[in-house]
DNA sequence: GTGAAAGCGCTAACAA
DNA sequence: TTGTTAGCGCTTTCAC
């Protein structure tokens, strides 16, 4: 691999004018020429490593997720590695498990690496993120808020998603409406019971019961449905509040021998893979994608030198903003 | 961040010499002990950047893979991140969408970042990455081979699955067992059309509009479905080579208002999500995880200097390892 | 076994 | 505008 020297050789003038003409400062159209002649025919490119050593900063962004096979948080990588990308960052995936400790590793690799800034889908509070933060790195959460109100947040219409999964439920003439939610610590289990409680309150009104707190996953759906089938007066709709708990009823529905449609089930969450409609069962979606995107762009903007106050982006389920502003906000109520 | 200087300062010693004690070279002891003092004192971390200039060689590994919403793939990649994060790499994650272009800009990264080795799931015949193995930067392909012989391969035993998958269909009283596998020119579809072709003409036989050529996508499972349904003399017992395939037969029948059983359905992949058993379905796992964790000690070992002839491992659907051998070899028939 | 010194390839003062 | 020079933080000869 050629360095800058020998370009700078080539083109006969130093290096410093090869470093103006990579880096688009200006220099005189003659030399110029001569010396994007030397790059192609030499084949240089410069190394992003010496770069990285001297200006203290990479062309690299961090993602960090709890769970990387869960395709909520894949299809937000997805749309945050395509805008990362064509701005000419790499995307460097960071995956926790939820584990506090992997999230501070990472930190380290990101302050090792140099790199610029990240987006961070925190599991508890991403309390490990601060020193980042500390350090003037922009940092994005998504998903969920971070403690700190120094960090960006780009989130979904958590009430809103939970909202319509409810109003649907009563579309289909129920009556008897339960919700099976997260865990209380996690910001969009609660948002999105709140916004089930509302509808539903405004509507036929739903007893404590019809409220199940489990966790993001497919035995907590599954047994969460259990719980309210032994109900005395058990439910005929469910809102559920993840796309994991979703397939945890209906695994459940089916295991109990239950047509799809005996209990409908209405999701605030994108379903993967389910590319035909099933009757019985209605889905608000989850734009993880847009989510992902629009995160990358704001962090871009942060590390190209945007200082405006930091803000919280709510996007609905189509992905559009629904509301933009400077935190702290509370989430618009529909 | 503390840098090799003040930590030599702080411990009266050159810098060279903290350099030996960080890379483990002999150090009087004595010496050892205060420089590993104002290690810790000083919260000192040696940069990689800078030793990545030197040296040429990074901490990282770069998995490529062609879909990240593939779960597939990302069951992978964290088969591969658990061992490469063990081994104090990091993974870096670079998605192709399966465009040859981008294959290419990612080997770019890779040389720019000096990433020492990659693993490889190739779209094609993973040409691009040759110009890797022409630095001397060791590979692992997986799930397909790479055209060049000098990289290793990490595959699934996917003729003997398919041989499983087949053979569950006939344990279930099935006689006219057809293929749903994916394009020609993939190496998984077609080990897998001829390991069910192989069984199932050591039993009932088949003709030929039994084995449907599509794509891996659930578009193409519906499709070819709906294909087999409109034979004279149509199927009784489907084989899916791959999960989106199966999910596309899945909702296809579900569409058509079938109940599960009335077509049997097995699979040569995991179905994702899937956890309690359903009737009239049958699936021969996929060893995504450990077909990323073998890649992955595969590629550390060579980056450890490992120089013994490149290999082809191929994993059972236990994720045993089924046959491992110097290559060119052919996959074992069962 | 230890230190001095010379880079790895680049950028940013500073001069010219 | 352009060139000279001095590093970024580390490793690695080469002497001692």
């Amino acid at each position: 691999m050629a360095t800058i020297y020998e370009v700078a050789a080539h083109a006969g003038v130093s290096p410093a004018t090869v470093s103006r003409v990579i880096n688009g400062t200006a220099v005189r159209p003659a030399l110029e020429t001569r010396v994007q002649e030397a790059i192609a025919i030499l084949e240089y490119r410069p190394s992003k490593r010496a770069r990285a050593l001297r200006t203290k900063r990479s062309e690299m962004i961090a993602l960090v997720i709890p769970d990387l096979e869960n395709s909520f948080f894949t299809a937000l990588a997805r749309g945050a590695e395509r805008v990362t990308r064509e701005a000419g960052y790499s995307l460097v995936l960071c995956n926790t498990d939820g584990d506090p400790a992997y999230e501070t590793a990472y930190v380290e690799v990101i302050q090792d690496e140099h790199v610029p800034g990240a987006i961070v889908a925190p599991y508890g509070g991403g309390a490990p993120f601060a020193a980042l933060l500390d350090e003037g790195r922009p940092l994005v959460a998504v998903d969920c808020r971070i403690a700190d109100p120094r960090a960006d947040a780009v989130l979904a219409a958590n009430h809103a998603s939970a909202v319509l999964a409810t109003q649907w439920q009563f579309d289909q003439g129920r009556s008897r409406v339960a919700c099976i939610t997260g865990q209380r610590e996690v910001d969009t289990a609660r948002e999105r019971a709140e916004g089930w409680r509302e509808e539903v309150d405004r509507r036929t009104g739903a007893p404590d019961e019809y409220l199940v707190w489990t966790d993001y996953q497919v035995a907590g759906g599954t047994r969460a449905l259990e719980q309210l089938l032994d109900l005395p007066n058990p439910p005929d709709g469910i809102v559920a509040a993840n796309h994991l708990i979703a397939i945890g009823v209906l695994a459940a529905l089916a295991h109990l021998g239950m047509k799809p449609g005996d209990i409908t089930l209405s999701v605030c969450d994108s379903l993967p893979y389910l590319t035909v409609p099933l009757p019985g069962l209605h889905t608000v979606p989850n734009p993880s994608r847009e989510i992902g995107a629009h995160a990358a762009r704001l962090l871009l903007a942060r590390i190209h030198g945007d200082t405006s106050p930091p803000r919280t982006v709510v996007l609905d389920s189509t992905g559009a903003i629904v509301s933009s502003a400077a935190h702290p906000t509370t989430q618009p109520v529909s």
